[in-house]
RNA sequence: GCGCCAAUAGCUCAGUUGGAUAGAGCAACUGCCUUCUAAGCAGUAGGCCAGGGGUUCGAAUCCCUUUUGGCGCACCA
């Protein structure tokens, strides 16, 4: 919320206990009670469920204790001017005009500042996100994730976290010695015929896995063909997974994505830090050894069976790596908090995941695992399934090529984390009225262009403090300022949720109160005073939608 | 079989830290541009919040249960 609201929400929470107290003579202990926002406005601007909540307490019924509230509160510099008693035991309170003279005016003086906190406290959060395979293109869920992470990390940014982005490359491992098989057979089938050389029944079936071998065989011909199948895989991932990675680079820099860093699980076989932490969970008395594989127990992880750290053939598994991995994020880089972003198909690792964290001695809600829900492709009213034998689906790149990357950013990122989501691509890629972003881009252009024929031409800065804002007193200005004003309480929401989706829903909300304001407030009018307000309110509006577009790195125009 | 996520208008979804009459958009129908962007606005119509129990002043929201769907349950990642 604006300080304004923040000032006026605390203010009314004395006021009101002070009127309890009129009657409070045994000093009875007043409970918790709620200032909202009542869903239905026509009842007033805030709502208190004070009367409702200490009922039991005062052994009083609540339509009593209302009025007591009611008879003895004292508004005076609240910037409320009203209340009145409502069944079953609501009592609401509307908002003077001074109150949204003064949003404006601080919508304005703050600026690109308006709505950031320090709610946060400098705090260092990881936001680890995407982490594709790096054996394959990245796909829609990617997109989904992609778009997640990077609008979420905005929000922490804006509430006042110190946010680093990573991607965890896996490039160790069984999925890069079957990439490694599969290159090689397309390798070998190259010189030595596809009815020859087999391809691996679990191999990537993909044409970018055959590109990438002809990219190879350009430069070294056929040098690995007569050689230790060993030394032709070692050579052939070299060159190709850090053509991927590259690749990845690229397109998600298209989609605007760029992280601070990118980790590489290898790092963490070489470094010795895998050992360290099957060592830390040894002398913890986690594990235990079974036919000459390490196990950790399914009781000190919090998950249902055993799980193998170690391989009988002395490998580590995926999992002990993660393990070492978030352990690194901790307690070798002292990040306090570490967001994952997850795909829907890797949820049974979250408990076991915070487990081994607590097994460690990391406080495991310091980790926060975001689990992102399938993303299914629709296309002329059906489901599209990716196919894993041709490894053909639609990928990120794809995507970006059908859709403006605006569009995509803001299409992914509408719905909350735990909603299933098909993705039309007939209306994705329809330059239609219907897709949301135009919604909220157009408020925008049509505000930039108000400004722009404004008849005032004002020096905002200058002007503001002689300025009087106090005759915003239509609904549809009031309704516009109201909603501006909660814009820090948005964000900072968003962030204890880590659901930057809602704060999409409510930029769409603010364009959809500037349009019935637009429509039934004419601007430029015969009262010069009022014409100053209301281009100032378009200011306003203007400001606090730039900074969300902006968070989230999709294009605000000037014009449409 | 066990676990996680879900089920709300014809369709896509909001609303889920318990609040007052459950909201948008699309599709359908009716209006509004000689003045600031009609990619907009106003209105009509559309609902057993999957079914059944419970908790309480009060439940779409919390608990239990049934049904239906998605996703997991590897010495894969």
């Amino acid at each position: 919320m604006s300080k304004v609201f923040l000032k006026v929400k605390d203010l009314l929470r004395e006021k009101i206990k002070n009127a309890l107290n009129t009657v409070n003579k045994n000093d009875l202990f007043i409970p918790e009670f709620s200032i909202e926002i009542p869903s239905n406005r026509t009842h007033g601007d805030l709502s208190t469920n004070a009367a409702l909540v200490c009922a039991k307490v005062f052994a009083k019924p609540p339509a009593d204790l209302c009025n007591i509230i009611a008879e003895n509160i004292d508004l005076n510099g609240t910037y409320l001017n009203s209340c009145h008693v409502a069944m079953p035991g609501f009592i609401n309170f509307r908002l003077g005009v001074d109150f949204f003279g003064e949003v404006v005016r601080e919508i304005i003086k703050e600026d690109k500042n308006y709505g950031k906190s320090d709610f946060g406290k400098g705090k260092k959060v990881m936001v680890e996100f995407v982490s594709a395979n790096p054996t394959g293109p990245m796909h829609l869920g990617n997109a989904r994730g992609g778009s997640l992470g990077d609008c979420l990390s905005s929000i922490l940014s804006a509430v006042g976290y110190d946010v680093y982005k990573e991607f965890y490359v896996n490039d160790a491992g069984n999925q890069i010695e079957k990439f490694a098989r599969s290159l090689e057979a397309r390798y070998l089938q190259f010189f030595l015929g596809e009815n020859i050389v087999p391809f691996p029944e679990d191999g990537y079936h993909g044409d970018d896995v055959v590109k990438l071998v002809k990219n190879f065989i350009d430069i070294f011909a056929d040098k690995y063909v007569d050689c230790e199948p060993e030394f032709r895989k070692k050579a052939l991932v070299n060159f190709a997974l850090p053509k991927n990675i590259k690749k990845m680079k690229e397109d998600l820099k298209k989609y605007r994505i760029e992280y601070d860093n990118w980790f590489y699980e290898s790092e963490l076989h070489s470094s010795g830090e895998i050992e360290e932490t099957i060592k830390e969970l040894k002398s913890k008395g986690c594990t235990y050894e079974k036919d000459g594989t390490l196990w950790i127990k399914a009781s000190d992880i919090n998950c249902e069976k055993d799980k193998v750290l170690v391989r009988q053939n002395g490998v580590p598994t995926y999992f002990v790596a993660d393990i070492a991995y978030h352990r690194n994020k901790f307690l070798k880089r002292g990040f306090d908090i570490c967001v994952d972003i997850w795909g829907a198909d890797h949820h049974g690792h979250v408990d076991r995941m915070k487990g081994s964290m607590d097994a460690l001695g990391i406080d495991s809600s310091r980790l926060k695992i975001i689990v992102v829900q399938v993303v299914r492709l629709v296309k002329d009213g059906e489901i599209i399934k990716m196919s894993k034998r041709t490894g053909k689906s639609i990928g990120l790149v794809d995507l970006l090529e059908e859709v403006e990357v605006n569009r995509a950013r803001f299409l992914f990122n509408i719905l909350g984390a735990n909603s299933q989501m098909d993705f039309d691509l007939d209306l994705a890629t329809q330059q239609s009225s219907t897709n949301p972003v135009y919604y909220v881009q157009y408020a925008h252009a049509r505000i930039c262009s108000i400004l722009r024929k404004s008849s005032l031409q004002l020096d905002v800065s200058k002007a503001l403090n002689d300025m009087n804002l106090d005759n915003l007193t239509a609904n549809a200005e009031k309704e516009l300022v109201f909603c501006l004003s909660c814009y820090s309480q948005e964000i900072t929401d968003a962030s204890k949720n880590f659901d930057p989706a809602s704060v999409t829903k409510y930029v769409l909300k603010i364009a959809a109160l500037f349009h019935k304001f637009y429509t039934s407030c004419r601007i430029e009018n015969e009262d010069l005073s009022l014409t100053k307000s209301r281009t100032c309110l378009c200011l306003a509006t203007k400001i606090v939608m730039k900074n969300i577009l902006d968070m989230f790195k999709i294009d605000a125009p000037e014009s449409m």
